[in-house]
DNA sequence: CTGAAAGCGCTTACAG
DNA sequence: CTGAAAGCGCTTACAG
């Protein structure tokens, strides 16, 4: 039914390998004739098949994302970049969404298995060396975003670095009782956060007490979410004493923190994580994540590798940055 | 190079139409065989090439959603429903943003001839029913979210409709200077809604006043943006006299608008539009849109559209809900 | 500058 | 339950 190649050759008086070459920006072709396709393609509605064309060609001028969770604000951020990077190439983009399912593994193989892109994106998701190796031998380009590896390119962040900066300038500002509000342990950048957060205790010598590690109930996102730091937060209002100030483990989850402290009345000073847009606008001091030009970065840095497979591994870091607004301020003297 | 058919069927001593069989899970492969050649698949790692099934099956089990932003809240609510309906399906997703640029409807044409798959979303793009009568001559299913045409099916939201109950609600406060925090005057929804907001008037009777529409600088994203919104807060703060209320056009836009409202120590009763989460946390009065069902339901027509193409056109238009919180309230008498 | 022909990796009646 | 063969709609040396 749909319009192929052979209707756009007979009706034009030519061979398909004509009308192919036409659309392929072959130079070697009399102008006169291209015009005359162009033409009788337009006219009839005509544009080659992707899949034949991707059959025939090899080529798929394709790359595909990877990601676990895609309606949260740090993903929105990382696909602009991505997105933004794409538009110079002569790539599409495919998105594909993985989930939290413990089978995450399985999904990526069997999605590269299916050999629909040239290179794959996988953001924030975190396999071990040893999945990831059996990624590698499918012997496919990837590069990593929010992730690092030995085994494949990547692009990713200094989570440790950014706790220990935060946590480090509450101290300064005087506080020595610093609650984390916290998310999934077992989650990947905040073990790294942690670690960052104790390394600032450690630096002051203030002990660690795991009884500051605050984490609200819900799980959702790994408890990224606007609720899960509700939550966190009332459970340290609750705490006696009261702590000095608290780390917050990302800007959703301090959005969620605030509206608690504001129900109970209560400032503490409180830097968190991310650098979300919103964040300039509610006064948060954060963590700032290029997010935008992780994506970036990573988009090149496959496309790089498309063009030269022998390149060797890379891995950029992206450092942090303390944007000190007012939600870290001590509460001001009240004079009375 | 990647291992095809051929190499399964060779390895495990049948033809490739058996192969094919075991892979398309058709019932009338003898156990063993299936077992065998699964077995040799597995260890070589081979899958069925997605193109080349595409081509010879002329099935594609895709759809492909189109849209012109797809870094902000609402997108992102959008492309959860879709994905979640997807989930049930066995349909894969494919997101193509198209931009704001000029030719965009170009772009989405273009896009639609390539035949990628057999259904497409259309989201937040609003075309002139010429256009669309465009792309009907395609012949091809497509199902219009969050935008309304008698072309083809459309999931939508009653935008005048939820303006008028938000300006509707100030006014029965007893507000009658009600200043509208706007966008880009071209956009459909920003159309809509000042329609709404004349409407609440002209029912009271206040006279319709073009100077309380305010529109920030930033364009940006037709202006839905904390920065625009944080912009045209400020000249409202400037006129003289300062308006009773105002009915801000979107949750972002109101963030920036609170900020504003904050620096200049002032209160004004407010109430915004979509009900994005961060609206219940930062005590938001709003208008609720259903984005995440909006994308569900759109996806289930399209669904239903592909399985059986005589459907007669539908069209589904929810509708809004006021969710009053405290950002609506007027300023508590202060008794001094 | 152009065409005939092989081939890309599958699916699917058709026949057995 | 299985295989031989045609066909899906293209691209691309190869030859002219």
């Amino acid at each position: 039914m749909p319009i192929t190649i052979y209707d756009i050759a007979k009706a034009a008086g030519v061979s398909i390998a004509t009308v192919s070459r036409v659309f392929n920006q072959a130079e070697n072709v009399k102008p006169q004739t291209r015009k005359k396709v162009l033409k009788i393609a337009d006219e009839m509605g005509y544009h080659p098949h992707v899949y034949a064309q991707g059959l025939a060609s090899k080529k798929k001028n394709r790359i595909v994302m990877l990601a676990p969770v895609m309606s949260n604000y740090f993903f929105t951020e990382v696909l602009r970049g991505i997105q933004d990077s794409l538009a110079e190439e002569h790539f599409e983009l495919n998105i594909v969404n993985i989930g939290r399912k413990k089978d995450a593994f399985k999904l990526v193989e069997e999605t590269i298995k299916k050999r629909w892109a040239e290179g794959y994106l996988l953001v924030s998701l975190h396999f071990s060396e040893k999945e990831l190796k059996l990624l590698k031998r499918h012997n496919i380009p990837v590069c990593l975003v929010d992730d690092f590896s030995n085994s494949f390119d990547s692009v990713s962040f200094n989570n440790e670095e950014g706790a220990y900066l935060a946590t480090k300038y509450l101290i300064s500002k005087g506080n020595r009782q610093i609650a984390v509000l916290s998310a999934n342990a077992n989650s990947i950048p905040i073990r790294d956060r942690l670690k960052g957060y104790r390394r600032a205790l450690d630096e002051f010598e203030i002990p660690y007490d795991e009884n500051l590690i605050i984490t609200g109930d819900s799980m959702e996102r790994d408890g990224f979410t606007e609720l899960s730091g509700y939550q966190a937060m009332n459970k340290i209002l609750n705490l006696d004493p009261i702590p000095d100030a608290v780390f917050c483990t990302s800007d959703t989850k301090a959005v969620g923190a605030q509206k608690a402290l504001k129900e109970h009345g209560v400032h503490l000073p409180l830097i968190s994580f991310d650098n979300l847009t919103i964040a300039e606008y509610i006064g948060l001091s954060t963590v700032n994540q290029p997010m935008y030009d992780m994506g970036f970065r990573a988009t090149n840095k496959l496309i790089q590798r498309l063009h030269n497979p022998d390149l060797r591994i890379s891995n950029e870091v992206h450092h942090p940055e303390l944007v000190i607004r007012s939600s870290s301020e001590k509460l001001k003297e009240v004079t009375s």
